[in-house]
DNA sequence: GTTAGCACTCTTAAACATTGAGTGCTAAAT
DNA sequence: ATTTAGCACTCAATGTTTAAGAGTGCTAAC
């Protein structure tokens, strides 16, 4: 549907924006060396191209900027494969050599790759918990009435809840108690704790004496709690380094929205397999339409783990960005995969 | 050394821009019905009250507009106590009267009250760790390398470092340690866990054989490594609502060093006891210097436990807010002192 | 000591002219 | 039938001028 020489002209517009946030005028991509036409011919495609919707003006008479469909057009069609430079790579390689073993420590130092890499803001989705086992349980009192639980996965998370207990309960009650859980849950899925709690070891603790049920109901509160995944994000004053964020009007619907982990977290969550690039109106919370997100995700065993990405102006180096979560991504995977 | 006149000048001037942000004329002062004096009077006095540096001029025939200096002197002088609504109290009191028994959702909670009743940013340093002692230590393996060293403290705090066991190492090896670690450290101030570890404890482990002394000095990594105390921060956004940072530089810089946490801990750490204001210049970081910081550190058992603080433009809400910190330090300390 | 009066200063906003980049169209060149 | 040169036209950006208004500092009168 574009000509050959329409796809040039666009690909010109495209990679030079992206470089300056200038519009483009006929002239300057005449100069181009890989166009060999006259700033009138390239005035008509760019008639066209606008016409087609790939390309606005910002004013009458102004030079040609991409519009979301030029952008959508570049990423589908225009992206030619990026290579990071040895230096880069060897950034990259340097940060996973050294024996991690702390997961946080790992999504942490990722994060602050993506984001000094590319200026933009990093957003990492932990791994989902449901995914994961219980390892084992820990019940610790803190005083009469309180106590806490931990909860290790078998991913070396470490989740901890508070909750009362009743001050009929003996000291040797909970280490009872412990056993149990330990007993009948080691094994199970997190997402499925709450309904085995509720089936079997119920059951179980009944048997007692009420003082159990009493706990029981505490701790099933405890354990119901929903734990947000978490999620790491580095890079936030980046965005205020991009021209199209000197209005701060717009910087400061962004950042409410960043500040919203939860809605974040979901539209990562919801983001799909491999890469995904949302441009503009595309990305489905309203602060974000000035903005594109890039999100890609890892893997344990082939299974989706969690998510990288990536949140820039719609003027994103597009190209460098998915070959640097690309690469990201697979590390983490790879990383992950060797310790579990 | 200033006059009632001037005081009674100086007040109407800084209570006015602390409103509206915008310099005060000699006119509009004249109307204030606490003044009754002309215009060409007050002028007399705004031109003294400049020479000794309390107001400045923003242009040669401009109103006037309090220096640092003239906050300094109103908020050590002229500040009055303010009242807070009953409407505020009882949202602070409601916050407060359900059965918290987590620490994160206590401070998290305070965080989000501040920054919502000021439209300033929040800052809160949670407890210094090295006052807490130890409650439990337990040891979880992970694989056949990886363990994680889970550690509650006194206060409910649950911290957890990962650490890599020799291979040589038993299963029930690990039960071993976790017992003479318990037997030895529990009730050790964790900022002595260190020492202790190395003198008494090593030597006890020392008796079993090597791999244990392998172990050791695995825990031991583990167990120095700097946990920084944790900083809860909310309302960040806030400060965009402030006319003094429509400027995009000003919140850039203002942004990045929210984001160094470290430097934020370290300011609030050694902020001192009671309400402690810094205005502009005052402010050790160069990045605040457009701003003023107000602290307040809430106690236990009469130490002090942690910091709350708020960080806004110098034209701040100071009666205001020192009244709010004051009534939300006070509640935390008592709820902290009703659980330990 | 206080105040009215007034010249003066400086900001702000609007009105206007100038410049330059870039367009769209037409007609000539290829 | 394309492609291109030429040219009138548009509009943002910039600078200049002007007028209005807020506020000051000073002087002289109260």
């Amino acid at each position: 549907m574009l000509t050959d020489r329409q796809i040039q002209v666009l690909q010109v517009i495209i990679d030079e924006f992206i470089q300056t946030a200038q519009p483009i005028g006929s002239r300057a991509i005449a100069k181009k060396e890989q166009i060999s036409f006259s700033p009138a011919t390239i005035r008509n495609e760019m008639a066209d191209l606008e016409d087609l919707g790939f390309i606005e003006k910002t004013h009458t008479s102004s030079g040609r900027v991409p519009s979301e469909k030029g952008y959508r057009f570049y990423v589908d069609h225009l992206l030619s494969p990026f290579h990071l430079s040895n230096k880069e790579m060897s950034v990259i390689a340097k940060a996973f050599e050294k024996e991690l073993i702390e997961f946080e420590k790992v999504v942490q130092k990722s994060a602050r790759i993506l984001s000094d890499m590319t200026n933009y803001t990093s957003i990492i989705l932990g791994p989902e918990v449901f995914k994961t086992t219980l390892k084992q349980i820990q019940i610790i009192s803190l005083s009469d009435q309180a106590a806490v639980a931990i909860l290790v996965t078998n991913t070396g998370h470490v989740e901890h809840r508070y909750f009362t207990i009743p001050n009929t309960m003996q000291t040797g009650d909970l280490e009872k108690l412990v056993n149990i859980l330990n007993r009948r849950l080691v094994g199970v899925p997190i997402i499925h704790l709450q309904e085995k709690l509720y089936g079997e070891v119920a059951q179980l603790l009944q048997q007692y004496s009420n003082d159990f049920e009493k706990t029981y109901a505490y701790l099933k509160a405890a354990l119901m709690e929903h734990k947000p995944v978490k999620l790491y994000m580095d890079g936030k004053t980046n965005i205020l380094l991009q021209p199209e964020f000197n209005d701060v009007e717009k910087i400061q619907s962004l950042y409410s929205v960043m500040e919203k982990e939860d809605e974040m977290a979901n539209v990562l969550r919801t983001s799909g397999k491999g890469i995904k690039v949302s441009i503009g109106q595309e990305n489905e919370l309203d602060e974000m339409q000035d903005c594109s997100l890039i999100t890609a995700t890892y893997t344990l065993g082939g299974e989706q783990m969690g998510t990288i990405a990536l949140l820039g102006p719609t003027r994103m180096e597009y190209s460098r960005v998915i070959s640097l979560l690309n690469v990201l991504s697979k590390q983490l995977s790879r990383t992950f995969n060797t310790w579990y």
